[in-house]
Parts: structure tokens; sequence; C-alpha cells
DNA sequence: TCAAAAGTGTTCCTTATACACCCATGT
DNA sequence: ACATGGGTGTATAAGGAACACTTTTGA
């Protein structure tokens, strides 16, 4: 609580003495739980060690390193605290509350992060302290007769649930919890995970359609007809090189466009 | 890249002795600049004084203080380096490349904020520092000849624009680059200068009309029928409660829907 | 032969867009 | 009278949702 900040242009000449929080990273990875009577979306929880909020399910988090980068940060943050080993994930928003850490300033750098099923439990199954919370209606069940998460991580997984909602629905699974060849079924239920809502097939099938290659392989064993695998279809190739907007139809005034 | 992380839930005892990194606040300070033949949008830049960059014209930016809110800290810089109170902002997104400034590790929280012309001028004009720089198909047209902005810079008013012109898809003019009060004209050229495109006159009323409340005044002097003034009507109150989808249509097995 | 799932054709309906027209005002 | 901008009705096109139907497999 220094109060020595008179001269706001010679902070510029030297980082040394001023202030800086601590920066945490927290982590909503999700995952699609296949075990229910249908696939459900859950987010993952470890519970905590001795320390502060000790025994608490929480959302995987980290300090971060010397120089290092926050994603990096968060990545490290799921491998020490759920086993998980290499996730991709993606700011949210920083929470900034100076009273949100009873310890100290600490601003917090939320993440999402997506796993498949299978990566997930295989790097798990044998963590007493993980817990995959299903998601109802934009709030997580959590485990343990436990009423709500520390500090306002509740509100995390409001953001992470609002923003996987919004990928799911421009792109075929862009989280990746298929592997790369999946059958359009597969494809519709984890969609519907996601949304936590019905969509139709036929409908489904034609948005998708364009963001998706057909292999020339089926899947079989099943009962009905089998089903083609498809693979995603990288935005990059397939998008039209956008025409330059710099010199686009304005002139509103119609003199030019009259004579 | 130490290897001596065994013990992951020792970080929590206390904060003291981890590092942290210096935060910064950059704002990408947008207004509508009415001068020239139609308005344009543009990007507020300040000349940076005596210390690092010294003389380039850059985003206003600044250090966050002992337990000050990132928010606070973007206004407070607006109101330092442009002279602008009270303005409104809003988190894009987190810089972290630890290279970015060579003075140290630093993070750039990079914000947006939106201002009236009005506004913008009544407190600038007498400033020599402080300029408003036309956005040009997504890139910045800046003064004296100079190529580019400091650090990433370039990338946050990518961001800005690429986020201002998705809120601006959404609602009538959320930045309140007009008054409280206005004609359905004067919202559409605003919304033509954000998109940087034509807009038709008949489709935008009908897409507005939704989220603006008639107040029965007209403006009157120029040519042409007079306009009704319409005022913003803000969310809250007029979305549908939006009814629980926690159970919702989901029962996809059909056995109980056909007995 | 039947049930289950894949995949497609088609209809219906909602929505976006453009065009046309009338209205009200200042010059 | 006419130009200018406000505002609305309507025709056309495009897109999405639902239904029906055929195909192909396992039991």
């Amino acid at each position: 609580m220094e109060k020595k900040i008179q001269l706001p242009t010679s902070e510029s000449h030297d980082l040394q003495g001023f202030p800086c929080p601590h920066i945490a990273v927290d982590v909503a990875l999700m995952s699609i739980d296949p075990r229910d009577e249908y696939p459900k979306l859950c987010v993952l929880l470890h519970r905590r060690g001795p320390g502060h909020v000790e025994g608490m399910w929480a959302l995987p988090g980290r300090f971060v390193r010397e120089r290092d980068t926050l994603s990096n940060t968060a990545e490290q943050a799921v491998a020490l605290k759920l086993g998980i080993q290499g996730t991709n994930v993606q700011q949210l928003h920083v929470f900034d509350d100076p009273d949100r850490d009873p310890r100290g300033w600490v601003m917090s750098v939320a993440h999402i992060g997506t796993i498949s099923w299978e990566r997930c439990i295989e790097n798990t199954h044998h963590l007493r302290d993980v817990f995959a919370a299903p998601i109802r209606d934009h709030e997580l069940d959590l485990p343990d007769g436990q009423s709500r998460l520390p500090y306002e991580q509740r509100e995390i997984v409001r953001y992470a649930v609002k923003e996987i909602r919004r990928q799911y629905s421009l792109l075929p699974d862009p989280g990746h919890f298929l592997p790369d060849e999946f059958t359009l079924l597969q494809l519709r239920e984890v969609h519907q995970a996601v949304q936590d809502d019905e969509i139709k097939a036929d409908t489904f099938r034609r948005e998708m359609k364009p963001n998706l290659i057909p292999t020339g392989e089926f899947s079989s064993g099943g009962v009905g007809k089998p089903a083609e695998l498809y693979r995603r279809r990288d935005r990059s190739s397939s998008t039209v090189p956008s025409l330059s907007r710099s010199t686009r139809n304005r002139r509103r005034t119609p003199v030019e466009e009259t004579f």
C-alpha cells in the first residue's frame, strides 16, 4: 500500500518500485460425459489440497511463473491438478476485484479448455480428487453437497458455458471432443450435449455439411445403415479470400451515381 | 523450464516470494469523426512524453496501481493522456508475450472504449498531443508519417474494431456516440461509420425498431419530413424472461412419447 | 420380415431485401 | 412546384424447420 506514485509520466522510465498484482489462471476444462443415459457437458474440478480453501472442490488454477505466458500457465495447471497433459486453452476474461482473494491482491485470468472424455479418463481415472461436474442450466452440480465454488469461479463457469455454446453453434466440434473422424450421429450427440437441447438430425446435417469432408469410409457393427465418417474442414482452406472493403460501396451522395 | 514442481499445493500458503508481472492497460478509445464528407470511425491516439518510445503516437495506457481495478486504470489512462473524463471501457484481451516490452515483464490488458465526438473535442481541442486516427480497412492511418504503433497495439486496434462492429450489429448505438435521443438517420449514419459500409434505410429501420422507443417528439429545421426522435430500449426491460431450459425437450428416446 | 438408423426430396413458413409509393416539410 | 428526406406496403428471394420417403444394415 505504498503511496509514492505522483508522476504518471515518469512511470515509463523504469518498472522497479511499481506495484504489481499476483496473476493467477483458472481453467474451466470441459468434456462430454457419456456415462449417463445421454451425454452431458461437464466441467472438471479438483479437490484442493492443504492450504487456502482446503478440501474444497474448485477449478484447476495456478499462479503464473516468472516470464511464463498465460496459456502455458493454464496448461500446466491442468497437468498438475488434473493429470491431463497438452490441453488447448483460450482466454475468457480477467477477474480483478481486489478483494476476491483474502490472501492478497490477485487477478485471475479465466480460461476455457476442452478435452475428449477418453483422454480425460485415461489420465484421471486413478485420481480421487478429480470430478467431472455436470452442467445443469448454466450452473454446476457440485459433489459432496458443496454449495458453491470458491472465489467467483461460478462466474467463470458461466462465461465458459456461454462461450462454448457460441463456438459450437458455428462449427463442427471445434473443441475436438471427438476424434478426427466421426459419424454425423456422434457429432450431433456432442452438439446436443453442449447446447443442452435437442437438434433435428436432417437440419443439423445440412447445416454442418459445408464444414465437413466425407472420408468415403463407413462405420459398421451397430444397427441400421452404416454411417459415413467425416472429418472437420479447417476454415482457412475453405474461406473465400474476402474482397477488400477499403474501396467499397460508399459514396452515398447520389451525385456521381446519377451522372 | 525448471523441473522442481513437486508440491503444487504449497503455493497456496502465502503469496510472498511469488513472481508477478507488471500489469498495464491500453485503451482503444473510439469515436465518430463527422468532419469529413461522411462520418468516420476513429481511434484516439496521444503523443508519448519523455520516457520509453518518446514522441511516438500510441494508444493511451497506464500501469495498474496498488489494488486498483483494470477498468479504473483504463479510465484514468484516458483521463490523464487524453483529458477525457468518465469514459466507459470493456476488457478485450490480455497480451502476455514476455518479450513484448523491452523494459521488463509486462502484460497488457487491452480495453475498448467509446465516446461521443462532442465530449471528445470539448476536452481535447486545446491539446496538441491528441489525434483521432481514422480507420481504413481494419488499420489505422497514423499521423506524421508514423508507420506503426508501438508494442502490439496494432493487434489491439484489430480486436477493438472487430468487437465494436460485432456490438453495433446487434443493438442501436450501444457505445453512445449519439445523445439519448436521436433520429433514425443519425443512428444509421453512426452505424454506417462503424461498419464502414452502406446500410439500406428501410431494412435498418425495421431491424432497429424493436430496440427503440419512440418519444413522440420530432426533429425540425432541416429539409424533408421531420423525423421522429427515438431512445434506446435497455435490454433488461424488453427481454422475455427466458423460460428455464433445465427440464427441456430432451427425452430423445421415443418410448414414452409414443405411449 | 421387422426395427433402427442414414440420407434425401419436398413443402411450408419465416425472414431478409429491394422496390415502389405516399407523406410532410423547406425553399 | 419541386427537391429532400421520413416512413410503410408489398413482391421476390433466400433460408430454416418439419415431414415423408427410400436405403441399408442387424436381429
